[in-house]
RNA sequence: AGAUCCGUAGCUCAGCCUGGUUAGAGCACUACACUGAUAAUGUAGGGGUCAGCAGUUCAAAUCUGCUCGGGUCUACCA
């Protein structure tokens, strides 16, 4: 019964067809398939795009993933977090290489056993966010409360977050990452945002988050604070000419200073401050000096007045202010206007021995007064030198002027000095009243004033009055710009809520060492550093669209309260409600709060304990927590899931670009660290046991995985503007998934950065998967023809030939090390290990060694070995290859399984990964093998070199063997190296001297620990070696080497001796193997090549002629004068070969097809039997 | 400015951890073969100051330090 029709493609689309389909049949085809023989299904074409559609349908209809999943259930879990994108922007080719590491990581535990679920997620809030509505609105922050409601503004946001979901999705499906889209956590939702109150309530209550000033970048043009998001848009950087001024501070005497007046017998001493900004000079409370740098006292002039002055400066930056003539010149001869200014160096000292001494203060005012600054730190103690850290002398004087306000070192230092701080700007960029003749003066233009008058001047212009001033001058520098108003940034205290992260510092630098990071270096160094380096984290963001902080003040500060719950913020609204009375959250007091977004919940007022109402804290908070905080949310924990969040925390395995290092990957772990105590309390509530300090030790996950950039192929960024971007439909469309994630994964290791190329993808399809597509597809045919289904029992391996036992031990070695290297988070070793085998050893030499097995002869024991072994190989690599690309190993698999049913899962994915089976390891055969290579691989360098063609047959080669050990691995091995290079026999050759020149040289490994620095000596030594010495040191094993007088032993292991030439022969050598070749081509050998030749020829006609394979000839040879004796002679050979029943010779053809064999034309006539 | 990664053939990368004497592979190029796997394959050839300098060592692509170039992150500070 004929079930298959055949159908060959015609011009057809450029995609693989089977062979054979199944014509349509209404009726039930289960009957007849049972007992059909079921065939390898070959390809017309290989074309990756569109097998993956093919399997992508089958996932789908097959629900593949989820059974993935399902089928481990109850396996032991590993645990994967996806890191959540944000859905506001396109995907591009970057979010395929992280994509492509997550999922084989998860796929490849998967095959090892585990459960590995994997839920996605959307970041949703943020600031790109923001701004992508108002572009789309054309609207700018002012209007929001003004021409748009706030609820109708985030109303937006929520609609345009998801915006491009589908496209996320679509790259998702198409690459093949196996992630659950359908049940994806989502930050803006409620239940996200109740987890994520949950963490700052935790926090809150162990005095983890407080309010506290911080500087930050401020626009008082806009009146509004800047993140380091909008200070980093193109163009805020500009260079302005600002006016410097270094003025004099006043060294007050004391004890402490008195080493300093001592030098200048008890005249006044200044010390040396610059400032790019004199507008913060009122604010000064103290100057910074570096400990370590060395500072001078130095008598001179001062410019402007020139008057005699004592200034301290740092050493390393006299030569700014004073031209080295100067030095030491006649004092008394200094008058006005000369160009060089004399001074002479009192003394020198580290600035350390400034520290704490007081000076006058510079501009004093009404507003700066002592008074004024202890009124705001009642404690303060201002106008001192300080010491630190950030003090340079690349600019200015080395010493630092500090205005607590103005800038985040000086907060910094100020703090630590408690010095206080002033803020005598205020928020419209104005002087404060009690500052005299600058009171409500503009600190820059930011009014666009007529006529504005730079108040910086004027501050310089006074100081140089009064002789404080030693140089103004206009300096040209870098400075922050704010986006919108295009005017000067100003650093400015403001409110904000800070977590204490410092608090927890060392537990997350201990936690740190025991992450496993990919690569190590990362861990140590960038992540590592940032720890070393941490600073509390400020949560503030002044915005619209995201988490708000559950926090809730009275007017005056004194009384506050932390919201963790829906529930609880509803029973605070009814409380309220009733303490407060009237209109109290009426809106909110029937359904209570529905959505925790802004504005609803800045609607909400709460009761204090005494009575008194509460608003809530306007910030919200940033979105990094958003993110760090998704191994709580994600679950909706502690609400919810509580067992789902035992089992899936901490994360076993997280990936994402290099650039989350102190992003992502500082959040989660940050939160880790200091949700612990939180985590177990809720737990062990729950009734959870065990041992939850090794459980969960306060890690946010085990492993991580950061991953590089991709540039373009120049090695340049990716960016839109350059117009370099990499679409990823496109090259998946064009290239197929498995061969983009092939290239991604195997080009570069996934934390170097990879230079995406598309030619690199072309040669990883041909290259790759192109040869493994030739060995399945010439595995498919013959074993179609002979109908291989692994039906029979398995041969052991020990009764397979050698060269089967040897691609086996490969095969198994391949195992081992592919399964060590995915172990090892090292999946461009695995690559390139499973790349090298399928072409190196199972294409170019096992396959094509062992080809005419699959075609010769009947269908037996040699020949159901060599199917048996090619299917092992392949059905073992397609699993091994499985993770880094999905798509066709599973499509080799199907077919594969489909007829042999050796698997009852019905995909490559939900198949265990193999097991190394170390008892077909064999070391020394596969060493053997190598030396076959090599040995074949010269001898046809050889015949290469004489030009004598593989076809011809040759009567003899000859290897030197220098051990027993080599004769013996070469004999086991001589039949393959002699049918590979068609020569009839392989002699040895142990004979010692006179015939081989040998060479002599120290094996070095061995011999530099032995010998240290003797090691040159013995070298030469060895190398003066002659042919007599060295046979002398092979028969003895041993040599006494005089070397100074003092003989050294030497053993033969400690030395190398090479064959190097055969006098007579032509040789080739590589390594320890040379191999000579008897190139004489005696008239019996010509004549089998012709043979050889003939053979091929008419096999050439068979094809042409589109026979099929076992299809049986006749073949009529007229005119074969020269050659007819060749044939005659080998005639049952050529026709075994071409499969001829009938070889005949006549004198003369008319039609027939000409051939050329050996230049001696000749005609032939090939026809079916 | 600081931290970190990278720099090996025209291109993409091994090798470096654990130092060993002719530094490898693929692509590209040139030439020649092979051909019942053929949109493949083999052989040979040219092509390298292992970014530079210094140090440690008998011996350095490999270890150490510095410099230069590129990327990223953080910062932008008188």
């Amino acid at each position: 019964m004929l079930l298959f029709v055949s159908r060959f493609a015609k011009k057809g689309p450029a995609y693989y067809e089977p062979r054979y389909s199944y014509p349509s049949l209404s009726v039930p085809l289960a009957p007849f398939f049972s007992n059909m023989t079921a065939r390898y299904k070959e390809f017309k074409y290989l074309n990756l795009p569109s097998i993956e559609k093919e399997i992508l349908r089958k996932w789908e209809e097959e629900q593949a993933f989820q059974k993935s999943v399902e089928l481990r259930q109850g396996a032991q879990p590993f645990v994967f977090y996806e890191g959540p994108p944000s859905a506001n922007g396109m995907p591009g080719i970057h979010h395929v290489i992280s994509r492509t590491l997550k999922d084989l990581v998860c796929r490849y535990k998967t095959m090892q056993g585990f459960q590995v679920q994997r839920k996605g997620g959307w970041d949703t809030h943020g600031l790109p966010v923001e701004l992508g509505v108002e572009k789309e609105l054309g609207i700018t922050k002012e209007d929001i409360g003004k021409t748009i409601s706030v609820a109708d503004y985030n109303q937006k946001c929520r609609e345009a977050v998801l915006r491009y979901k589908d496209k996320w999705d679509d790259l998702t499906t198409q690459m093949g990452y196996w992630v659950d889209l359908k049940n994806p956590y989502i930050t803006f939702t409620n239940e996200y945002i109740e987890s994520l109150w949950w963490c700052l309530q935790q926090l809150y209550k162990r005095n983890l988050l407080y309010k506290s000033v911080s500087i930050q970048p401020y626009s008082p043009g806009a009146g509004t604070g800047l993140s380091s998001h909008e200070l980093n848009q193109p163009g805020t950087y500009k260079m302005v000419k600002d006016t410097s001024a270094t003025v004099v501070f006043g060294l007050k005497k004391t004890e402490h200073s008195a080493f300093l007046f001592e030098k200048v017998s008890g005249e006044a001493v200044g010390i040396l401050a610059w400032t790019t900004t004199p507008w913060t000079l009122p604010s000064n409370l103290g100057l910074a000096v570096g400990g370590n740098v060395d500072y001078v006292l130095v008598k001179t002039f001062n410019p402007y007045t020139h008057q005699p002055q004592n200034v301290v400066m740092a050493k390393a930056l006299l030569h700014k202010y004073f031209k080295s003539e100067g030095e030491n010149a006649d004092f008394a001869a200094y008058k006005e206007g000369d160009k060089v200014v004399p001074y002479q160096i009192l003394s020198e000292f580290k600035g350390a021995e400034l520290e704490n001494l007081p000076y006058e203060q510079l501009l004093p005012y009404e507003a700066n007064s002592l008074e004024a600054v202890r009124a705001i730190t009642p404690d303060a103690k201002p106008f001192r030198i300080m010491v630190g850290d950030f003090v340079t002398t690349e600019d200015g004087t080395g010493i630092v002027h500090i205005a607590p306000a103005f800038g985040a070192d000086d907060f910094k230092v100020g703090k630590k000095y408690g010095i206080g701080i002033l803020t005598l700007v205020d928020r419209e960029g104005k002087f404060v009243d009690g500052l005299g003749e600058f009171s409500g003066r503009f600190i820059k233009d930011y009014k666009n004033e007529q006529g504005y008058v730079d108040v910086n001047v004027d501050i310089s212009v006074k100081l140089k009055k009064e002789g404080r001033a030693f140089k103004v001058e206009k300096y040209e520098h870098s400075y922050p710009h704010c986006w919108r108003t295009d005017k000067p940034v100003v650093y400015y205290p403001l409110d904000a809520w800070f977590i204490r992260t410092t608090a927890l510092k060392e537990r997350m630098v201990e936690l740190n060492k025991t992450i496993n990071w990919k690569p190590a270096a990362t861990g140590t160094g960038r992540f590592g550093q940032w720890l070393e380096n941490m600073v509390d984290w400020n949560l503030s963001r002044s915005r619209y669209w995201g988490t708000p902080l559950p926090i809730w003040r009275t007017e005056d500060g004194s009384e506050e309260k932390c919201i963790g719950s829906i529930a609880e913020l509803n029973a605070e609204i009814r409380k309220a409600s009733e303490v407060l009375g009237g209109e109290t959250n009426k809106h909110y007091l029937h359904d209570g709060i529905l959505d925790l977004h802004k504005p609803y919940v800045d609607e909400v007022v709460l009761v204090s304990d005494s009575g008194k109402p509460m608003h809530r804290e306007p910030d919200l908070i940033d979105v990094w927590f958003d993110s760090g905080a998704m191994p709580y949310a994600q679950a909706h924990f502690p609400f919810e899931n509580k067992e789902f969040f035992a089992n899936n925390y901490p994360a076993d395995f997280i990936a994402e670009g290099v650039d989350q290092t102190r992003g992502w990957f500082y959040t989660l772990h940050a939160l880790g660290s200091m949700l612990k105590e939180s985590v177990h309390e809720e737990l062990k509530a729950a009734g959870f046991k065990g041992d939850f300090e090794a459980k969960y030790p306060g890690l946010a996950y085990k492993t991580v995985v950061s991953n590089g950039l991709v540039l373009d192929k120049n090695g340049n960024k990716m960016s839109k503007r350059l117009g370099n971007v990499v679409d990823p439909f496109k090259t998946i469309g064009d290239f197929g998934a498995d061969a983009t994630r092939w290239y991604l994964i195997t080009n570069a290791s996934p934390w170097d950065n990879l230079k995406f190329d598309l030619e690199g993808i072309k040669e990883v399809q041909r290259k790759f998967f192109g040869t493994l597509y030739n060995t399945y597809q010439f595995f498919g045919l013959y074993a179609n023809v002979d109908g291989f289904s692994y039906s029979e029992a398995p041969i052991p391996v020990k009764e397979r030939p050698e060269i089967d036992q040897w691609i086996l031990s490969s095969l198994q070695t391949l195992v081992k090390k592919v399964t060590a290297a995915f172990d090892d988070y090292e999946p461009t070793v695995a690559g390139r290990l499973i790349e090298d085998f399928v072409d190196e050893h199972l294409s170019n030499w096992y396959v094509r060694l062992c080809r005419r097995r699959f075609w010769k002869g009947e269908y037996e024991g040699d020949k159901i070995a060599a199917y048996q072994t090619l299917y092992e190989c392949l059905e073992t690599v397609v699993r091994l290859m499985a993770p880094i690309s999905p798509f066709f190993s599973d499509e080799l698999f199907r077919n594969l399984n489909a007829v042999t049913g050796r698997f009852s899962e019905e995909s490559v994915h939900h198949v265990l990964f193999p097991k190394a089976d170390e008892a077909l390891i064999d070391t020394l055969l596969e060493e053997r093998m190598q030396l076959a290579q090599d040995a074949s691989s010269l001898v046809l360098s050889l015949r290469k070199k004489v030009n004598i063609k593989v076809r011809q047959p040759l009567q003899k080669i000859l290897i030197p063997v220098l051990s027993s050990g080599m004769e013996a691995q070469l004999r086991k091995v001589a039949d393959l190296i002699l049918a590979e290079v068609n020569v009839k026999e392989l002699e040895y050759l142990t004979e010692t001297e006179g015939f081989i020149k040998k060479k002599i040289k120290p094996n070095f490994q061995a011999l530099g620990k032995k010998l240290g620095a003797r090691m040159k000596v013995v070298s030469t030594a060895l190398a003066e070696f002659s042919q007599h010495d060295i046979t002398l040191f092979e028969k003895e094993g041993r040599y006494s080497l005089p070397i100074d007088g003092i003989y050294v032993e030497l053993t033969l292991s400690e030395v190398e001796i090479i064959s190097e030439d055969i006098p007579g022969w032509t040789v080739a050598s590589k390594g320890a193997l040379t191999v000579a070749l008897d190139i004489n081509v005696t008239p019996v050998l010509e004549q089998e090549g012709n043979a050889r030749e003939f053979v091929n020829r008419i096999q050439k006609v068979r094809k042409e002629s589109g026979f099929e394979l076992t299809d049986r000839i006749a073949v009529t040879v007229g005119g074969s004068n020269g050659l007819e004796a060749s044939l005659q002679q080998f005639k049952s050979y050529i026709c075994a070969e071409i499969l001829a029943d009938k070889l005949e010779f006549v004198p003369q053809i008319i039609d027939g097809i000409e051939i050329e064999v050996n230049e001696e034309k000749l005609k032939v006539i090939v026809s079916k039997m």
